[in-house]
DNA sequence: CAACATTTGGGTCGGAAGGCCTATTAGGTC
DNA sequence: GACCTAATAGGCCTTCCGACCCAAATGTTG
């Protein structure tokens, strides 16, 4: 592990597809004390130029486009697991916060922050240690105290019903998933009454609005 | 209307939520000879800080707090006419450069063009000129030569999907809107033909695809 | 182990849904 | 005036759907 104190160089690699920020940013963290030594504008870009250029830290948006941050932060991650990696977002998205901390980032941070804690956050990461935004903490303490969203429709459930969403009646359905137009018919009732629905329209209106099936194509 | 050349100083404002971005963008347009006269943070503060400070250009972010970028473009332009406003956006959505163009606006810019370009788009701003990045003329022409989407569904054809949609059976559709089950079923039937549908549910789903009906609530 | 949920499958039955045909009235367009 | 569409409504007929009855195998959880 890299252990420089506050005086020793910290070597940040930026990565973000928009040329602004980027070029925002260098000034911004250069000023402090920071020296960027490379920028990268896409997913797959990241990961070559990390192995290039062995930074301390990667400062990285979480949406890029070919391959989005979370994905290039395991990939950086497997191949140099000694390199930090702090995230940066636009909005304080649970999903994604989870994510990327499972990828192995060491902090995460909403582009609303300033430019010192950046800097503290990057120095962290540097070190070793982790840190989150007051944003992103917020959010993540917001989602553990909700009342735990139970998957109440069952897997095959959800399937019989995304599959009538896409336009499958209920023939095709049995067909599909190789079992009998029963079965399908005995899902679509469990799911009628765990989705307080009447009918097989009810059930997918419901589905939708619950997020359990999506629009598709 | 206010006409300095390039030599002359052109005063800027830049609103956006994110500091992050703020700073950045001060740093690059300030080493570009432009003189970044205040910063604003949501929409009502640039509305407050433009009339404070009245400056040539304004470059704001679409998305802010508060107020939106467009809003405020269209209250800054009701109060303070020759004041130029650039706009900043994350993806070139077509809906949103058509309201800011409307609500006045002098430039769209998205935020992974580079510095040159913003410089370039804030000086021909400040000479009362128009410019649009790449990526949003590209999008605007794309939707002017998509083939117009007409309105196939009949008026009462979509009343009758929509209270599909919100979950009421044919007797009960026939019910709210006092005609006979056989009408509701001839509507369906026609809708059943536009859509491409065999069913009602089939006809539900197409219809929140192409934006005919809602998901309510 | 006992209890429960899931997945699989069967049967019956009334009512709803959908295909197909016709028909009247009202409002536009050519 | 002729023609078209939308909205209204009826009949007839077949198929499908959903409710309610059942049962067995497999997991999981207490």
């Amino acid at each position: 592990m890299t252990t420089p104190d506050d005086a020793a160089v910290v070597r940040v690699l930026l990565a973000d597809d928009h040329t602004m920020l980027r070029e925002g940013l260098r000034r911004s963290l250069e000023g402090n004390g920071l020296t960027i030594v490379g920028e990268a504008s896409d997913g797959d870009d990241v990961v070559t130029k990390a192995k290039e250029l062995n930074p301390d830290v990667i400062l990285m948006d979480v949406s890029m486009p070919v391959r989005d941050g979370v994905e290039a932060a395991r990939l950086v991650k497997e191949a140099q697991p000694n390199t930090a990696i702090v995230m940066l977002t636009m909005h304080a998205d649970v999903e994604v916060i989870q994510r990327a901390i499972r990828a192995g980032a060491a902090g995460y941070l909403t582009k609303d922050c300033s430019t010192e804690e950046i800097v503290r956050t990057i120095k962290l990461a540097a070190n070793g240690e982790s840190a989150l935004s007051p944003e992103v903490a917020g959010a993540l303490l917001a989602e553990a105290n909700k009342p735990a969203p139970e998957p109440i429709i069952s897997r095959r459930e959800e399937e019989v019903l995304q599959l009538i969403a896409d336009g499958c009646s209920t023939p095709e359905v049995a067909e599909r998933l190789y079992i009998s137009v029963k079965t399908v018919k005995n899902h679509l009732a469990s799911a009628y009454q765990k989705l307080d629905a009447a009918d097989r329209t009810q059930a997918v209106v419901r589905a939708l609005k619950m997020g359990i099936i999506k629009l598709d194509e």
